[in-house]
DNA sequence: TCAATGATTAGC
DNA sequence: CTAATCATTGAT
């Protein structure tokens, strides 16, 4: 599951300004058609399209009117799926440990905004992924998803264990 | 435990 | 058109 394979992979972010944070992935959740917490379970719209599009597409929404979330399409065309980044343990630049320990954070922290929803990961969105520089030691544990209302007890959720950067433990 | 805050969507 | 919902966060 793609999921699974971006637990320790590196998120790259190049801002308009320069600036660039790389960061590895230690929470992730997946969502599929079929799912009915998927955002494009009942249909495509304009906002959830990017979920419907080629494998590595960015799809960002905002939720709650205030935060962002980042998804990266991950199945064929025209089928609903994504995996929902959760939280990045930040490596350069220093950052607090817990700056990127949740959907809304790392957004803010990455300046990811609907800008980018719709482009595929790679320098020209200034956003992309880079393999890990050395293999996970800690175990990967998979549970159930947080904060969905629907499909609660579909456990896609996976997280690096022990790391001081995972949104929640429970 | 709860408010903030606005885009999105289902339903009429 | 209107009302309800929401893959969150941080403060109380």
């Amino acid at each position: 599951m793609v999921a699974q394979e971006l637990l320790g992979c590196l998120l790259v972010r190049q801002q308009a300004n320069g600036q660039l944070y790389r960061g590895r992935i230690v929470e992730t959740e997946a969502y599929m058609a079929g799912d009915p917490a998927c955002h494009g379970y009942r249909r495509q719209t304009a906002r959830n399209a990017p979920m419907f599009a080629a494998p590595g597409t960015i799809y960002v929404y905002q939720i709650y009117g205030i935060h962002h979330c980042l998804n990266i399409a991950s199945d064929r065309p025209n089928f609903a799926s994504a995996v929902l980044i959760r939280a990045l343990e930040m490596l350069s630049p220093p950052l607090p440990p817990r700056s990127a320990a949740g959907p809304g954070k790392l957004c803010q922290v990455l300046g990811i905004d609907r800008q980018l929803s719709g482009l595929m990961l790679g320098k020209e969105s200034g956003l992309w992924l880079e393999k890990p520089p050395y293999p996970l030691t800690d175990p990967v544990v998979q549970t159930t998803r947080i904060g969905i209302s629907q499909g609660q007890e579909i456990p896609w959720r996976w997280y690096v264990q022990g790391n001081p950067a995972v949104s929640r433990y429970s």
